[in-house]
RNA sequence: GGUUCCGUAGCUCAGUUGGAUAGAGCAACAGCCUUCUAAGCUGUGGGUCGCGCGUUCGAGUCGCGCCGGGAUCACCA
């Protein structure tokens, strides 16, 4: 069954069609004045421009050329020539019926599924998840999440950063402190022992150590580009090394992001697109896309017109190691290779805005990226402190991710026990539940921000259980699921809606209607805020109606099981907005 | 300096991609628990949409110019 919008859409364009007007101004949008109507249709006011005629005069054609149908119970012009359109409560029910039987609430999936590699998270190895990580791993799981309940056959990967110059730094600085290891030795060839040299613990000092010697001691600095440029040469000690500090960060981060129920389906880095080097370095230089400039190896990407210079896109720096940039075009080449996906999105701070413009150009230029690869840099907004910096704790340093959602966790906890609804839960459950409270807190936050604006990281904005917050949405969800438990419990039947009786239910019911549009909008602009606004405000309609009617109580039984089937569907678009958002649902709270 | 993003209620932010009377939350104030979870509901106050000009039947939304703030401008990622 077509979404009622798209049915009026439907007949609207072919309106504005017959009575002579091109088709494209027949879009039906849901109304903002919803005491005059439920729909609206301002194609006429548009059309009126082109075609130079007065806007009422074309509204009033095509409202006479609109084809008899079952949907519409009366259109009317208003103001300059807006098309106000009513429908019938029944056809409103109807669809509500339909969405209600179907596992997939009437969403239909995607007509051309696309294959796409969302590649988001991109975590350094050895250095700690902070605050600053959450915002990729938030918005490209939600948007994972939806483009795969859409229909794409969507891959995460995580590409972890460990094959740069901090990998380097690591080495050089771990071979300062203990050379001694078997790694050093480069005459060594017995077997590395199991255990890991250093703890995750040790390996985040290190790495912040030699992040600073790297930044003010050139020396050090040297040290540790050589070391890079050996570990990638394929120094089988640094390898081994290596491969053991990869490790035990990789275990550390599944951790951390399995508490935010953020997973991956590959868990793949930038040196995994390393093998692919030599065969891309070839292809590249056979077919004369790279030259020489300043000692290093570059793709000239510019095109004529440019407004602006743009530097070249740099494949190998002058001292013969590679970098991010030959990484990512590897990687891309990797991806066609191994995937041969449709689309790659790239969920990464805007920051990094130029990089990938520059990535795709030299993709483009020079073949490895057919025209109908759909490469995309979803980027987001940077985060920042009360004071515009980047967030830090007391002490000066950043707050690591870990600490950071369990204490919204333990606030959430606290919370339990001060509202004390859930004296009788055990522990465990308490637990369970404000995981899930502070969680969804965090995320809801999170996605409900624009995701091109930078934001205030605010302590409190995540802590925060009351008013538009992911809280809210759970403690609306819960509610009506121990409404439909009671139901259930005391044998009452329910299938069939009722035409709505009151203001407050039929805007209900037109909200729960907006479920297609609103995601197939977020998809299209890859909003996720579009998902979380919209089930706010139909939590909002619905505790109005909770405390406007009572469900239970009701002696009219058809009236009942309306009404339970309205709040019924209602929980099923909650828990499936929120499961796309990445927020897991209690059963109570 | 070039490029680019942002500026909406005291604070934090939405705003259906140009539509009718700009909306939420927090904070403030006044109410609602012997009926389905009060992490809730109802109501009140609060606005020069940074400023100006332009395009248009219509501008918070598009264009230009200012003012203010952020980001970025090849061998880091």
């Amino acid at each position: 069954m077509k979404p009622i919008i798209q049915e009026l859409s439907d007949l609207f364009v072919t309106a504005f069609h017959d009575a002579g007007f091109d088709g494209k101004y027949g879009d039906v949008v849901i109304s903002q004045r919803r005491e005059l109507c439920h729909f609206q249709c301002n194609g006429a006011l548009s059309a009126a421009k082109v075609y130079k005629l007065n806007p009422n005069d074309i509204a009033t054609k095509v409202i006479s050329s609109v084809k008899p149908n079952l949907i519409i119970s009366n259109t009317s012009i208003a103001g300059a020539g807006f098309i106000n359109i009513v429908i019938k409560d029944e056809v409103l029910v109807e669809y509500l019926q339909f969405m209600n039987s179907d596992d997939r609430l009437g969403i239909s999936l995607d007509l051309f599924p696309k294959k796409i590699i969302i590649d988001y998270g991109g975590p350094n190895v050895a250095k700690p998840l902070h605050v600053g990580h959450i915002r990729s791993a938030i918005l490209g799981e939600a948007l994972k999440r939806l483009s795969r309940f859409l229909g794409h056959d969507v891959i995460g990967d995580i590409h972890l950063g460990d094959w740069g110059l901090q990998m380097g730094m690591i080495i050089a600085s771990l071979q300062q402190q203990s050379p001694d290891l078997p790694y050093f030795d480069e005459s060594f060839n017995g077997e590395y022992p199991e255990e890991s040299p250093v703890s995750i613990t040790d390996l985040q000092e290190i790495y912040s150590n030699a992040s600073k010697d790297a930044k003010t001691n050139i020396e050090k600095l040297s040290e540790a580009r050589k070391a890079t440029f050996e570990l990638q040469d394929g120094r089988v000690g640094y390898r081994a090394l290596w491969k053991k500090i990869v490790d035990i960060s990789i275990t550390d981060m599944k951790a951390n992001y399995s508490l935010l129920d953020v997973e991956f389906d590959l868990w793949k880095g930038e040196s995994d697109s390393h093998e692919f080097i030599p065969q891309l370095l070839n292809y590249l230089q056979i077919n004369n896309y790279t030259y020489k400039s300043e000692g290093a190896s570059v793709i000239d990407i510019r095109e004529d017109q440019d407004k602006h210079e743009l530097p070249p896109f740099m494949l190998i720096k002058s001292d013969g190691s590679i970098l991010y940039s030959t990484t990512d075009l590897s990687t891309i080449w990797e991806r066609i290779k191994e995937y041969d996906p449709d689309e790659i999105w790239y969920v990464v701070d805007k920051r990094q805005e130029i990089h990938f413009t520059q990535l795709f150009r030299a993709a483009r230029k020079t073949k490895i990226a057919s025209n109908t690869l759909h490469l995309e840099h979803i980027a987001f907004g940077t985060m920042n402190g009360l004071d515009g910096r980047p967030y830090k704790t007391r002490d000066g340093s950043v707050m690591r991710l870990n600490d950071f959602i369990q204490s919204i966790i333990d606030k959430a906890y606290n919370r339990i026990i001060e509202v004390g609804v859930a004296k009788d839960f055990s522990v465990n459950e308490k637990r369970e539940i404000s995981q899930m409270v502070g969680v969804s807190a965090l995320k809801f936050a999170d996605l409900l921000s624009h995701r091109l604006k930078d934001y205030i990281f605010d302590i409190d904005k995540f802590t925060e259980f009351e008013g538009k917050t992911g809280p809210y949405l759970l403690y609306t969800t819960v509610r009506i699921k121990s409404i439909i438990r009671k139901a259930i419990e005391n044998e009452i039947d329910f299938t069939c809606f009722q035409v709505p009786k009151s203001f407050i239910e039929r805007e209900l019911m037109l909200k729960l209607m907006e479920l297609d549009d609103v995601l197939n909008q977020a998809f299209k602009y890859k909003e996720p805020n579009q998902i979380c606004e919209y089930i706010y405000t139909l939590s909002l309609l619905f505790n109005s109606f909770y405390h406007e009617h009572h469900i239970l109580s009701e002696t009219d039984n058809s009236q009942r099981e309306s009404w339970l089937c309205l709040s019924r569907l209602t929980e099923k678009i909650l828990v499936t907005c929120l499961d796309i958002c990445g927020i897991r649902t209690p059963e109570r709270m």
